[in-house]
This record gives structure tokens, sequence and C-alpha cells, in this order.
DNA sequence: ATAATAATGCGAATGCATTTGCAATATGTA
DNA sequence: TACATATTGCAAATGCATTCGCATTATTAT
């Protein structure tokens, strides 16, 4: 990153304006809307490099794909929306880690998704 | 499934005889054990097919990739063992859902992974 | 302003898990 | 036992997200 480009703000920006985990596609669409040629090849591009430099960070999940979320941030996990696909951050953590594993193994790390339904799509 | 042959035998073996999530290739190695020329093309047709009929169920995760285990199981989750990259069932659910999200989300599925070493890589 | 070169857009290429077509083989049936 | 055909093994094909090569464009330092 030794230059800045519109589409490297534009794609920073979309974190800011969208403060949620974000598919690459997603990306794409929000930074579009700010400088329409925006490519495919470039979001990849700049993701590798802001996740590299670590101001973003990657997240997967084989409901949700690849996502990426400004870095950072205090522990936490993730919701998502089975009606509109959006992922969002949840405050917290609700584990309870006590005789969680039976004896001889030991926890070293944990992921928590939970599904549902989000706000906007209540109802729907 | 209209006739039973050695391989879907064997494959059917390999689950019954180890208990936990199994990645394709772990079928395939067990397999062989029994079925020496069992092929992968066999084995992603038998999981098909079994998974179909209901007697195995398809496990997906980006730390461990795809897993099929024998379906019918109580609600559990699962533990997936960063040194020998082996999944293993977890009795129970240490998710505590009170306050889990903010106002307006709804819950309808929750997934839980705990991270770390099993018993036979504590030590290693 | 101009030059040096980093970054973009585009389409082609890659890597990987999974699937498919087909000839050879094995199974269950008559 | 012999036949009809389901299943296998193999290699080639697919689908998909991501990466790459390269000519063009844009940015920064001079």
């Amino acid at each position: 990153m030794k230059r800045i480009t519109n589409q490297r703000k534009a794609i920073q920006n979309v974190f800011t304006k969208h403060d949620r985990p974000l598919a690459v596609e997603e990306i794409l669409n929000y930074g579009r809307e700010t400088v329409p040629s925006l490519n495919p090849a470039t979001v990849y591009r700049t993701l590798k490099i802001l996740s590299d430099n670590g101001w973003l960070e990657k997240v997967s999940h084989s409901a949700f794909g690849t996502l990426y979320e400004r870095s950072g941030k205090a522990h936490h996990h993730h919701f998502f929306c089975q009606e509109c696909k959006r992922a969002y951050e949840l405050p917290g953590c609700s584990l309870c880690l006590d005789n969680a594993v039976p004896d001889g193994f030991v926890v070293e790390d944990h992921e928590v998704l939970l599904l549902g339904k989000c706000p906007s799509c209540i109802g729907c």
C-alpha cells in the first residue's frame, strides 16, 4: 500500500459505514456506489493488503462463506440472518466453558455462531 | 443403494468403528484397510447415498472442512484438535442463550466449536 | 508538469473439492 | 450358472472462489 487510491478509500469506507462482517460481494457492491468501475480483483488485492497490515480480519464459516471485519475488536461472536444472509457482530460471549469438555481435552479457543432472523427480517 | 458391496460395507464400518465426525480422506484411508482399491469417487458417491437416506449427516466448518457423522444423535457440538486435526463429538451444550442477542434478533439455531488439544495430543 | 512506477481492470489461469462418463467388474436374480 | 444391471475405478470434467499477467491508468515525488 504505497499509494492512496479512490478504490482503496472506497473499500475502507465501506467498512466504516457498514460496521459488520462483510462478504467480498457485499464489499464490491457497496464500493461500487462510490467507484462504479470497482473490480473484484481489486477488492481481493485490497482485502489481502488490509488483512496483512492488520486493518482487517478474515472470518470464514460454511454457513456464510468468507467475511472480513475490522480487526482489534473485543472478544465476540457472530449472528447470521438466514433470511437476508447478513452477518452481525454480537457483543459479549454466551458460552460457559465449565465442564464443556470431557476429561483430557484442553480448550484453547472457541467459536459460537447464532443463526436466525435479524430485526429487519422479522415478519418477512 | 440396491446392492451391498464390499466398499459400501467398509465405509459404513468405518463409521461404526471410529465414532466421530470423519473427513472424506479419513474415510478413504480407514476404508482402504478393508478394501485397498477403494476410490475417492466411490467414497463420495456412497457418502451422498448415505446422507440422502438419512444414515449420515454432513457437517462443514472452515476450520476442519467437510465432515460426515452418523445421524440421529442428540443435540451436541464438536471439538477440533488443532494438533492432529481430528474432530470429536462433545456431549451436551455449553451455550447459555439468555441475553445472547440484542433486542430484535430471533435465534433459531446455533453452532459451537471448541478447539484445542485432544487427550492423545496433550504433551506433544 | 513530467517521469517513475504502483494500482487498476480485464480476462485467463489456478487450485481444490467434488462430479461425471464410461468401460470393466461385481452382485443378486431367475 | 448365466444374465441383467448396479457399482466401481479411473481419468477427465466441473464449479467455484481466488489469483495472476499484462496493458492501461492514476498517483506521488521531483
